[in-house]
RNA sequence: GUGAGUGUAGCUCAGAUGGUAGAGCACAGGAUUGUGGCUCCUGUGGCCGAGGGUUCGAUCCCCUUCACUCACCCCA
């Protein structure tokens, strides 16, 4: 075989998919909690949604987008991330007219063209929310509150750290940023190459750089929250205050900075041990210019997004419970056919059934034990000659065998008495 | 884009100073001609990542290349 996957993009399993759907499953129940209900944009955008969207001078749109040209000539883009996607849908289809407050979440694929590692890769899988029309900080606590009930509800509270910031707004923070930059030109002998090049370009970035001379070199930095303007300190109190009333445990960490431009007031990611140097599963924030910018309505919101495959890494393995009746028939031609009827009845009254045929006696049996099912209906010569079938029951090993006709109503009751002890 | 590491059976990995390879698991069959799991026996399965060079001979040495992994950058 010499056609392999693209590079970056996995392949997901039958043996790893039932972790997949207990997330998605976990997620459309948490959110429908909160009164979010389901969006989904397609994964190709025009290519301008996301210059305009994202930033054009951030990594995500400079370097790790997959943008083509189609057979029209337009310039098209694979989502890297959600929000843009969504917020275009909203905007298109007027649905803050219809309704002024819209809690959305979508889940699917995004691209980034990036070196994979772990827990990257270029085609990955996001759940992700957006909450538009509500300014007051409640609803960014709530939202705070939702993306950590799903973390959550998944790995347990112990593994989980949520970390809280504040932007500012457009009033406070490039005056906030004017004094950092000005800060670190003092110092910048002292900074490693690439944040004396981000000095200028994103100068939040270099408190958040791991280099050990710059971590010296940015102590007794100015920090964002003493240089917010009153409107914005006191939503960023009332944040905190809802997430308190809320009982979700958050750190404050004055030095977590969004690689995406839009993002104003509050910040926050959630991150896990265990996962290597790409440890964040969620993240996101308020962003209440992005719907003008992409010329909508004058409407913030709040959103995040969650990283599936970072979490699916981090949870123990799922056995999916089989529930349902494998059925053993001898390999002959006419009792396999009287096989065949029976299995159709049993499925007809929504029983799970399988067999194999042509397989010998014993790999049959092998089959349904390593499915897992508690229930074998074997029919051969015995039970053809006398209208009956074998009933096993394969947990205990006891089996017995019933007329023909009482079949179908004894598997039945066994599954349900199964399906009651567990 | 940068750096490091690794490529041998479906999976996890051994292997020899150069003489074309082995284990465990998995799979198939048998012990038990109509009964799974446990045990025992047997078997299938490899262009030793690809291309070139050195050599009588390369899976091993040299060069190139590709892939994967981890890390940096950045992000979910």
């Amino acid at each position: 075989m010499d056609i392999k996957a693209i590079r970056g993009m996995n392949d997901i399993l039958p043996d790893t998919v039932a972790k997949w759907h207990f997330v998605e499953d976990t997620a459309r129940r948490i959110f429908s909690l909160y009164g979010f209900t389901e969006l989904r944009p397609p994964v190709l955008e025009r290519t301008e949604l996301f210059l305009r969207g994202i930033g054009d001078e951030t990594d995500v749109v400079e370097k790790q987008m997959y943008t083509f040209v189609d057979k029209s000539g337009d310039s098209v883009t694979l989502r890297p991330e959600a929000t843009a996607s969504v917020l275009r849908s909203v905007i298109e289809h007027s649905l803050l007219n219809k309704d002024p407050i819209q809690k959305l979440y979508s889940i699917g694929p995004m691209f980034r063209y990036e070196r994979p590692q772990k827990g990257r890769y270029r085609q990955f899988h996001q759940i992700n929310a957006e909450r538009l029309g509500e300014d007051g900080p409640l609803a960014d606590a709530e939202t705070l509150s939702m993306a950590y009930d799903l973390a959550s509800a998944i790995l347990g509270h112990d593994v989980l750290l949520m970390e809280v910031n504040s932007l500012g707004c457009q009033k406070c923070r490039p005056g906030f940023k004017d004094a950092l930059t000005g800060f670190l030109a003092d110092r910048q002998d002292r900074l490693c190459e690439d944040c004396r090049r981000r000095m200028y370009a994103n100068p939040l970035r270099v408190l958040d750089c791991k280099v050990e001379s710059c971590k010296e070199a940015v102590e007794g930095a100015p920090l964002i929250e003493e240089n917010l303007c009153p409107d914005c300190r006191d939503h960023f109190g009332a944040v905190l205050t809802g997430l308190s009333i809320l009982n979700v445990r958050y750190e404050k960490n004055p030095r977590l900075v969004r690689g995406l431009d839009y993002y104003t007031r509050t910040t926050f990611e959630i991150t896990a041990r265990g996962l290597g140097s790409q440890n964040a599963i969620a993240g996101g924030g308020r962003y209440d210019n992005l719907l003008s910018i992409l010329g909508g309505p004058d409407v913030g919101g709040i959103g995040f997004a969650f990283g599936m495959e970072r979490i699916i890494m981090l949870m123990n393995e799922r056995a999916e419970q089989v529930s349902g009746c494998f059925v053993v028939a001898q390999p002959k031609p006419e009792i396999e056919q009287e096989a065949l009827g029976f299995i159709s009845e049993l499925r007809s009254s929504g029983i799970r059934v399988e067999a194999a045929f042509g397989k010998s006696f014993k790999a049959q049996m092998r089959r349904a034990d390593k499915a897992g099912y508690p229930v074998c209906a074997i029919l051969g010569e015995n039970e053809m000659a006398s209208a009956t079938l074998t009933i096993k029951d394969m947990e205990h090993a006891e089996q017995r065998t019933v007329e023909r006709g009482a079949a179908l109503d004894d598997i039945k009751s066994m599954l349900i008495r199964k399906g009651e002890e567990k």
